[in-house]
DNA sequence: GACTGTGAAGCCATTCACAGCT
DNA sequence: AGCTGTGAATGGCTTCACAGTC
């Protein structure tokens, strides 16, 4: 299994291969073909073999791919093959709709620590998690073994507290503020940014005039 | 101003762009290089200057950009010289948070509707919208004269929403669904997979070890 | 016959490097 | 002298097309 370098394209692509395959396990499908997964998820089936092709020969030439066994594969390619604590700092209705999603849970994503500066919602109970005061961040990240956190604080905010997880050891970090924030080489940034996803639609919308 | 094919990465970068511009300008900030904006937002200069070269020549060479000028610029071009009125479809933790984002009616969306099947959730008040049937979309679609639709609802339900939204006339969905949907080649798709981008930390924090 | 795995080709986006203005 | 605008070069992802295998 050489890992040099893989799209991120196609790292995003086998999430979704696998959660088709996961809907394919519950319809007991045996057994699927690159072209199956292609129409299924919308890409080409080509795309689909040359992803795969990165991390190893999981099918059988002219059967196809046995979806359990694929399966596997693709959660543990993903890391999902573990659980993760993950922390959330901010505690709006973005935090908490997060903190609440089962999207998370199903993968094996734990919401463990919910922290916010505004003593308002602090002990506010969100699920079976109590949101917790800021000042709890580096000792919550290591008596949880947190390696994800999550940003949703105002965009005036988020490098600070940013910050703060990256000194605390958090690893990855997704950021839903809608500001540009840095952190070292070493540590993994994806934004999630609810307005961008918004404003393409508005400009593809405002081409067609 | 000729507009063949744009990459979807530079629009994604001209809002972002013009978020920064938008700070700058809070600073009272007059004159911007290319230099300036790459370093604010974390790209290369010759980056910013192609993206902004494919819409017209907006600078002055030895000078640079006037702020105030190429935000105008960069909000036309997004098509955020005027007002969207968005319906979001599914009034659970996810679209309540979405229906009060203050980021959103910053940037001149303003969602109208709030749609659910659940009679729990109808009736019940988000911001100064009341959570409606999903009876009413293709009335409310109409009467407000919506492009925009956000898809909220769980994963079995996102097809069937979407053809609705569709059928009413909608030309742009914004699908928060962990599943993949299919709409017309006239309409405009946008998924945010929260999950996928979670699974991309998990497999680059599993790729380190 | 059917479908995988993969080198080669094609395509698209980014970076380079410099001519052109101010 | 400084910074933009842009053709050319580069790099990377996707598609093609087919040899290999069951």
């Amino acid at each position: 299994m050489k890992v040099y370098k893989i799209p991120e394209a196609t790292v995003m692509r086998l999430s979704i291969y696998s959660r088709f395959l996961h809907q394919l396990l519950e319809d007991e499908v045996n057994t699927v073909a690159s072209g199956d997964i292609a129409s299924g998820v919308g890409v080409s089936s080509a795309q689909v073999r040359k992803d795969l092709a990165y991390f190893g020969e999981f099918g059988t030439r002219g059967v196809g791919y046995k979806v359990e066994e694929l399966y596997g594969h693709l959660m543990k390619i993903l890391g999902l093959d573990q659980n993760w604590n993950v922390i959330i700092i901010g505690a709006g209705k973005l935090g908490s709709a997060l903190a609440l999603y089962k999207g998370f849970e199903d993968r094996g994503f734990k919401v463990t620590s919910i922290l916010d500066v505004d003593n308002k919602r602090i002990m506010k109970q969100i699920g079976d998690v109590t949101v917790e005061s800021l000042d709890l961040l580096e000792e919550r990240v290591r008596e949880q073994g947190i390696k994800i956190g999550v940003v949703t604080v105002p965009a005036a905010a988020a490098q600070d507290v940013t910050d703060q997880l990256v000194a605390a050891g958090v690893k990855a970090i997704l950021n839903f503020s809608p500001r540009v924030i840095k952190v070292p080489n070493d540590v993994i940034l994806r934004n999630v940014d609810l307005s961008v996803n918004l404003e393409v639609l508005s400009f593809n919308l405002a081409l067609q005039k």
